[in-house]
DNA sequence: CACCCCTTTGAGAGCGCTCTCTGGCCTCCG
DNA sequence: CGGAGGCCAGAGAGCGCTCTCAAAGGGGTG
C-alpha cells in the first residue's frame, strides 16, 4: 500500500486547488496530470508534488464531459439462463476483456439482459453515451441484439461470429472468433491419420455459428462422409451420450467420432464404456475447446481442439479500442477494423 | 422495440436544444426530465413531446458533475481464482445485485482484482468517485479489502459477514449474510429427530466465516458430539470425499453427516455408496446452499439448507441504497444501517 | 380594492475539467 | 542591434446539466 495522504475532510481538491498551492495555473496543473507534455521539467515536479500533497484525483464526470470519453466499456450479457455465466468458457473470455480493460484504464460496465423486454433499456443505456464502446456475445442467431447495438450508433465487438439473418444490412460488426472450421478439420484430418476410416460426428446447436462452423470443417475433410454420420446435439453432456448412443445404433461400424465440444464428447465417452467400446482402440475421440476441467478429468484424458479463450477476450477489447481511435481520428464512416480469427491447435491426449 | 427517432446525425440533443423546441427554458426542461413536479401539465406535455421528438437523452457526465451521483456502483471480485466466477453462488449473487441496481437505475462497475499488487489501482477507482457504493463478498479473513474500502471512504456493502481480525477498529461495514449458524442447527436439528444419534459434520474452510459459523451451529446442537466426529473440508467435492473417508475411519459407528455445503456433501455420498452404505437407511446426510444443480442431481437427491441466494444480492443493493440516502440526507456520521441476516429454510428430499 | 401568499417559470451561476488562443520571454539569425 | 520564430504559461470560453433565487401571475382574504 503505497501511503495514501490524509483525504481532505468532506470534499475532494479540484484542480484549482492544485494549482493554487503549486503556483501555477488550471491549465498547467491539467498538462501536467496528463502527461506533462510541454510543460518546464521544474514546474511538472512543483506540480507532482501539490498533486500528491492534497491527494489529488482527477474528477471523472468533468473530464468525460469535454472529452467525450467515459473511459468505461459495457459487456452485454444476453444469455437469459443461469448456466451461462458459469460457464468456464465464459468466465474466461470475461476475464480476459477485465484485464485487457484495466490495461487501457477502462471500466468494465456488466449489462446483464433481463428478458426480452429489457431490450429496451439496454438500449437506452447504449445509446445515452454512457459508455464508449460495447462487447456482446453472439450465442444465438435470432438475438435482437445487433440491431440494438446499430441502431445505439455505439462501437461495438462480438465475441463470436453473429450469424443473425440481417448480417449483410448496414456496417458489420466486427467479431472475434477462433477458427472452427480449421480447427475442426485439423480434428478430423488426425482421426484420418490414426487410420480410422469412419469417423462420426456429433454437431452442435444448429443456431450457433461456431457449432455450424465445425460441421463445416469436418464435412471440408469428409466431403462424403456416408449417410448416419452425423448426430446432433446441443452442447451439453447429456446431449453428447444421446447423439452417441444414435450413433452406434445407425452405425455400429464407426471408428471415430468428433464432438463439437468437449461436454459432449465427455458425454459420448460416457456411453462407449457403458457399451464396453474401448477409447481410443475401438472408437477414437476427439472433442473441442480444451475446456481443462473437462478434457483433463475424462478417462482418458480428452484429445480436443484448443482455443485461447482469455486472449479471446483480450482481442475483443483491443479491436474496439481500434474502433474507438479511428472514429475519433474520423469519425463516422472510418476504416472499419476487420474481425479477427484466432488460431486453434489440437491437443493431443490419450482419446485419439 | 419503440420506434426510436431518428438519432441526429453527428451530436446528441442537448437540453437547450428541447428548451428551444418546446418554446420554453432550459429549467423547466430539466424539471419535467427529473419528474416534472411544480411544472404545468400543459408544458410538462409539450416538453415530452420535444424530448421524443429530438429522441433526447440526458448526459450523463454533465448531471453527475452538478449531482455528485454517478448512478453506478462497483462489485469488486476479490477472488484470484477462475473457480469463482463460475461458482453457481456467485453467479445467482450478482445476478441479484444486476437486477436490484437496475430497478434503482444504477449501474454495475465489475472489478476484477488482479491479484495483490491490483489493490492500489483498486483503491484509487474506489477513491477516485467513480462510483456511489462498493459491493464486495467477504472470502477470507486476511482479505486487504476492507482496509482498502474504508481508506477509500466510499459507501459499502459486504457480501458475507467479514471476519478479518481488526473488524472493530473503525466503522462496520454492514454486510448481508444468511443464517449460517441457525441453518446449520436446523439441519442438525432434523437429524436428531430422525432418530440418528453419532451426527458427524464436514466442516469447511477456517477463514471462511459461513463455514465456521455452520459449525458453531452444529455444535450449539451437539454439545458435547465426541471426539472424531468432525472432519474438515475445503468446500469442494473432492475434499467431501475425504473428509468422509475420513470420519469413516474414525468412526464406523455414525448414523448421520452434516456437510458444510452441498459440494461436499455430493463428495460425501460418492464414498458412502462406494463403501456399500445406504443413504438415508445407513446414514442420513444433509448438505448446505441448495444449489439444485447438485442438491437435485445426487442419487438420493440432497436434503439441504436453503439460503435465498439472489434475494441476499438485492438485499446488498438495498442495504448500500439505504446508506447512500442516509448519507446524503445527513453526510458523515450518519446512522449506518445494520447488517441484515438471511434466514434458511431446511428442504427435505431424500437423503434425510 | 389593496395586500399577501402561493404557484410556476426563467435567468444565471456554477460543477471541475480541457483546450484554444494569446502573450511574454528567450534564442537565434540576418 | 533588430526582428523572426519557438517555447511555455495563463486567461478564458465552454462541455451539458442542476439548482437557487428572483420575478411574474393568479387567487384569496381583510
Amino acid at each position: 500500500m503505497s501511503p495514501m495522504p490524509e483525504p481532505a475532510p468532506g470534499s475532494r481538491p479540484t484542480l484549482e486547488a492544485v494549482a493554487a498551492r503549486a503556483g501555477v495555473s488550471r491549465a498547467t496543473v491539467s498538462r501536467v496530470v496528463n502527461g506533462g507534455a510541454g510543460v518546464r521539467q521544474a514546474l511538472v515536479e512543483k506540480v507532482r508534488e501539490a498533486v500528491e500533497e492534497l491527494g489529488y484525483v482527477p474528477n471523472h464526470a468533468a473530464r468525460t464531459l469535454v472529452t467525450r470519453r467515459n473511459g468505461a466499456v459495457a459487456v452485454i450479457i444476453a444469455e437469459p439462463e443461469f448456466r451461462v455465466f458459469s460457464d468456464p468458457f465464459f468466465e474466461q473470455q470475461v476475464r480476459g476483456i477485465s484485464r485487457e480493460l484495466t490495461a487501457h484504464d477502462s471500466q468494465l460496465v456488466l449489462l446483464w439482459v433481463e428478458g426480452p423486454g429489457d431490450y429496451d433499456r439496454i438500449g437506452r443505456y447504449l445509446g445515452g453515451g454512457h459508455v464508449d464502446g460495447a462487447l456482446a456475445f453472439s450465442v444465438h442467431d435470432d438475438d435482437e441484439l445487433p440491431s440494438i447495438i446499430r441502431r445505439a450508433q455505439v462501437p461495438a465487438v462480438f465475441g463470436g461470429r453473429p450469424g443473425w439473418p440481417g448480417a449483410t444490412a448496414g456496417p458489420a460488426v466486427p467479431y472475434v472468433d477462433c477458427d472452427n472450421r480449421g480447427g475442426a478439420r485439423e480434428a478430423v484430418r488426425h482421426l484420418l491419420s490414426l487410420g480410422r476410416e469412419r469417423v462420426a460426428h456429433i454437431a452442435g446447436p444448429r443456431d450457433q455459428t461456431s457449432a455450424m462452423d465445425r460441421m463445416d470443417g469436418y464435412q471440408d475433410v469428409l466431403l462424403d462422409a456416408g449417410p448416419g454420420l452425423i448426430a446432433q446435439g446441443d452442447f451439453t453432456e447429456e446431449s453428447g451420450a444421446r447423439a452417441m448412443a444414435e450413433l452406434l445404433e445407425q452405425r455400429p461400424d464407426l471408428d471415430a467420432v468428433f464432438a463439437a465440444n468437449d461436454l459432449m464428447a465427455s458425454g459420448a465417452l460416457r456411453v462407449l464404456r457403458e457399451r464396453g467400446l474401448r477409447v481410443p482402440e475401438d472408437v477414437a475421440l476427439v472433442g473441442f475447446d480444451d475446456m481443462t476441467s473437462i478434457a483433463e478429468a475424462t478417462d482418458p484424458p480428452l484429445t480436443t481442439v484448443r482455443q485461447d479463450i482469455e486472449g479471446m477476450g483480450r482481442l475483443m477489447v483491443r479491436l474496439l479500442m481500434r474502433v474507438l481511435n479511428a472514429d475519433e481520428a474520423e469519425p463516422g464512416a472510418g476504416s472499419a477494423p476487420g474481425s479477427v480469427i484466432t488460431p486453434t491447435e489440437l491437443v493431443r491426449r490419450a482419446s485419439a
